[in-house]
DNA sequence: TCTGGCACTCTGTGTTCCCGAGTGCCAAGT
DNA sequence: ACTTGGCACTCGGGAACACAGAGTGCCAGA
């Protein structure tokens, strides 16, 4: 069906195509690689690869340029992931190696991976779910509220205001502390609702209502917030590359969390890369960008994932090498910190 | 030199070209806005407007554009900052009152603000410098880490590792951690640096170098990040709005926060509207945008700024009278809460 | 000081035309 | 059975051109 010139032919499409934005004839791929075979032969081909979908003509006598489907095939079986070149990694570590906390290496993640692949790129935050507990605090904030800080082993953060429906003591709030801590002190964060529901048994009868509260806003805490934190950058490479459809769309899709959480996608294997191309990924206002992803995470748990969106023509090789080095290097990076 | 009938021209000018993107010429003035003069008398004016450097050309046998010069007549003399309507106040408070923490208010305050303006809206967070403390915190991490937390009154939580020279015992900790809070409870942020350096006095001897570490860093916190954070939100409006200069040096403008800060401009008074009109500002990939900016806070206090960027050509009183009321709602919350 | 009239100057748009790139097909060659 | 050169055909896009319409500046008269 389609034997290992018409696939070279292909390869060779993608290839000119990416790299010119114009539609490719026969005669210019004779030229620019040397396939052995003359421009009439290499139209045979095309007409075959056009007849089962892996390539498309704008118009009657114009070049041809790959589909969803053709691109599909040359990221699955046409081409290699192209890693870093030595002064690219080099500055990948100077310069996530300067972050002092979290946020600032989130930040500069995001901001480093849009650099290096001139794209639009996405970093979801390290996903509590993995993490284990560091300590919890409930700090006094006003007459009837407290405000719940729980601290992770990953470095980050999370804080709720809550409202309470009577006054508390602040011992009663110290013991509280305390006991939260002492059960929950490296609880993994998916242990935690069990552990939690066996806790008001070790408080005084008075504090259990209050506790309920907390614990609650606690949970919901861990639940609804485990994931939702996204940060990206480059956006304005956005503009330099051209792109067919309204960019107006993808800046729109940008703003939606929701939408940008699922395109970083399911996880599979830790560092392994997704690549969702044009018409594959769910949303109608992405038709014309791919998202190439990858899970990070510390040791073996993936933590978050992270990616680059950019318009269906781009440079799958390069691309899909600067996000799996950068995903690993945050790896790292976190592991070490 | 300018009497009253060439203002109201030039503020018919400026109307007519918010409204409809075209150079307006002097019939279609004298029929849309009812100036009692003929279209030849409202020639001369223009000329002389022109003269003056408030219109301009685009090319002979066009109508007039007003230029940044001339909004700057129109803002300060000829227009009136229009107030919102009640159902626009109506959902400022719904929307913005559903919000339960910190990040969650700036979070829909910037949406909020780029929704009612249909431009891009930046919001600073509220700056640490006017806060007061409410609660440090000081959690062991490590082997030789901790990590510092400072909680502030309008709900703003920063947070630092810290790498200790030597191993701490707990109590230790637990001891500075009494101090500080004793010292520093309520004290506002700004005071806080004389407040610190009578703090080692307080300490065991043995204590004091660490002590010393932990406080420099709080101090860093302090002044280091008291005002860098900046969300911005509605960039697809920016496809909307065809900028005349390329998007790319908005969008790139938008990613530096430096630039933006210094956008968003020194504080006026509380609740006073900024407006920076394309040259005037600084920087010269936004020729082409104005600011519209205003600082908020809660009692008489200024906490930060916010604002939103849209073309030169943008429907000043409305987008001021938003800018205005969301900075003021925002105060409201802040100072509530 | 305002107004109507007039000649003039542009831009933008529509039309036409033509070039060239690219194709598909076919018959001949290996 | 492929491959190749030749050939007629198609179609998009740029250049040349004309033209209508909007707008202007200026001038003489009210």
């Amino acid at each position: 069906m389609l034997d290992d010139r018409k696939l070279a032919v292909l390869r060779a499409i993608v290839e000119d195509y990416v790299s010119t934005n114009e539609p490719v004839g026969s005669k210019a791929l004779a030229d620019r690689h040397n396939l052995g075979v003359s421009p009439a032969t290499i139209r045979n081909d095309m007409a075959a690869l056009e007849e089962q979908g892996y390539i498309h003509q704008p118009h009657t006598s114009a070049g041809r340029v790959p589909t969803d489907k053709g691109y599909r095939l040359f990221v699955d079986r046409l081409s290699q992931v192209k890693p870093l070149s030595g002064a690219e990694r080099r500055a990948i570590e100077t310069f996530l190696a300067g972050a002092v906390d979290l946020d600032e290496i989130v930040m500069r993640t995001v901001r480093l991976l849009a650099q290096l692949t001139r794209q639009v790129a996405v970093v979801q935050y390290p996903s509590l779910t993995r993490s284990t507990v560091r300590h919890v605090e409930i700090v006094p904030v006003g007459e009837r509220r407290v405000m719940l800080v729980l601290i992770t082993n990953t470095g980050r953060v999370e804080q709720r205001v809550i409202e309470l429906v009577e006054d508390v003591a602040e011992d009663r709030i110290a013991n509280l502390r305390a006991v939260l801590n002492t059960c929950l002190d490296g609880c993994g964060l998916s242990s935690v609702p069990e552990t939690v529901a066996e806790l008001p048994e070790r408080l005084p009868q008075e504090d259990r209502p209050v506790a309920a509260t907390i614990l609650s806003v606690l949970l919901e805490t861990l639940v609804e917030r485990h994931e939702e934190k996204l940060v990206f950058a480059g956006t304005a490479n956005l503009a330099a590359a051209d792109f067919s459809v309204g960019l107006r769309d993808v800046l729109e899709a940008l703003e939606e969390q929701v939408v940008l959480m699922r395109l970083l996608g399911e996880t599979g294997g830790l560092s392994e890369l997704t690549v969702r191309i044009g018409s594959e990924n769910p949303y109608t206002g992405l038709r014309g960008t791919s998202i190439v992803a990858a899970g990070y995470g510390s040791g073996d748990k993936e933590l978050a994932r992270l990616g680059v969106l950019g318009p269906t023509r781009m440079d799958y090789p390069v691309t899909m090498g600067a996000v799996r080095a950068v995903a690993r290097y945050v790896g790292q990076i976190l592991a070490g910190s």
